[in-house]
DNA sequence: TAGCCATATTATGTATACAGTCAGTATCTA
DNA sequence: TAGATACTGACTGTATACATAATATGGCTA
């Protein structure tokens, strides 16, 4: 099948904004710069319409912030604004996983989880790791966090987690593939993995406590491969999102 | 000077989202009741893009959800889905106060909540409370809490906390009106008063764990409003929010 | 030379026209 | 009579034209 110039199945709205968050994330754009509609519309080649939804979005999203006389800019993040994002995910995940146990759960329901438990068990077997398994792993690990998030049966929490998760500094995948440079990589990934198991049999126990509490920090995880990468400073390419990161 | 027929000093959008807000607020759409943009024209008195872009507002606000195939309609909630959102500020409002005693505030930050608290103080001090007293105690809760969100010095959590408030039934002062018709009431605002005290010295001797905890049992305070103004049947017409309950 | 004002350009906010798609209804056939 | 299909109507997605406001630049004055 030929690759038409404008592909139908998806509205132009919805390719603008992918148009324009790529733009955005891969530092093409810089932190405090503004967008302007019509450069918008040069870049992603749909008419102004679909790119001022996209950048209304794009705002909702957080990447992008609203210019009190009118237009957006690429926002800026502090490093202290990421590990606030990371701390304030896991909270919120934290919670997900305390309704899930205090209000009970289904071992119907709990199977999903467990599978995708045995799936990553099997790819953290090896020693070291594959850069391929690596990027199993980020699938594995966001659809596990997603089935754990909808253990809570509360729409409000889940809205709100999918939110804090937009970022993609924020998301429980974000800095996985930068750990794979690290040494301590295959390490990382068996404590993470430590966490699920714990997580799922807390829940299973109906320990609220324990089960927010481990959440919280297997969030904290993520914190700690943040401070890893920024250190050791290489394969920040893994990372793109870190171009919105000021004085960094 | 003379009331025009469109006041140029709001945008069409935002005269439009408050027309819409207030419309489906007050209950003269039916939860999941589709809400055409024609329709949506004929009430605002704008043209079809600021409705849109009101739309779409509304939608992130969490007021209206959208249909698959297009537009929106207006969300529904169920009871649980008002409790788990209260639950889910005062987690958020629990990090905040978190935040503020472990990186700790100046006495000069401290300054204007005493202040707040003070004339709180004021107002609860007559026995029985009147309904202007309601009123203004709504307004200093509600700068209280801006004033408490603002110490944790996060931007990201302050956005979600904002987000998370944006429901009139999830914010601090959502049931405060209520309790005015309840014959608990001063007794109730007491001990959110006690709180409130509690959570600023908390932070003041940065009692983490304490000033997180006590914030989370705050907002537990609105749950039990909500379940005893529903329980009593009276004057729920305080509680315009409550139109988009179903089978309350 | 520096600062301010005026002008021109470019930005966004708004309205409307057009096209495509979805849904609802009515009719026809089995 | 029930089901399926075709048609009609309405709604949303998109593009573009117009008006207003903001900004930048250049010239003038102190």
């Amino acid at each position: 099948m030929a690759e038409r110039e404008t592909d139908r199945s998806v509205s132009q709205t919805v390719r603008a904004q992918l148009a324009l968050r790529d733009l955005v994330l891969s530092g093409r754009l810089r932190p405090g710069e503004r967008i302007s509609e019509l450069q918008a519309v040069e870049i992603t080649g749909v008419s102004r319409t679909p790119v001022r939804m996209a950048l209304v979005r794009l705002e909702e999203e957080g990447l992008l912030e609203a210019i009190p006389s009118g237009g957006f800019m690429v926002k800026a993040f502090s490093e202290r604004d990421i590990l606030d994002s990371i701390e304030l995910r896991g909270t919120l995940e934290g919670l997900a996983a305390r309704f899930a146990a205090e209000r009970g759960v289904s071992s119907r329901d709990l199977e999903p989880l467990k599978q995708c438990l045995d799936e990553i068990d099997g790819l953290v077997r090896q020693d070291p790791i594959s850069v391929e398994a690596f990027s199993s792993y980020v699938a594995l690990n966001a659809r596990f966090h997603a089935l754990l998030t909808e253990l809570s049966r509360s729409s409000p929490l889940v809205r709100q987690i999918d939110r804090a998760s937009a970022l993609p500094f924020a998301s429980p995948s974000g800095f996985v593939m930068a750990q794979s440079a690290l040494p301590e990589a295959r390490q990382i990934l068996l404590i993470a993995q430590d966490h699920h198991r714990v997580v799922v049999d807390a829940i299973e126990n109906r320990e609220g406590a324990r089960a927010e509490a481990i959440m919280r920090e297997h969030a904290r995880l993520a914190a700690r491969n943040l401070r890893l990468a920024l250190r050791n400073r290489t394969r920040l390419d893994l990372l793109p999102a870190l171009a919105l990161v000021t004085s960094g």
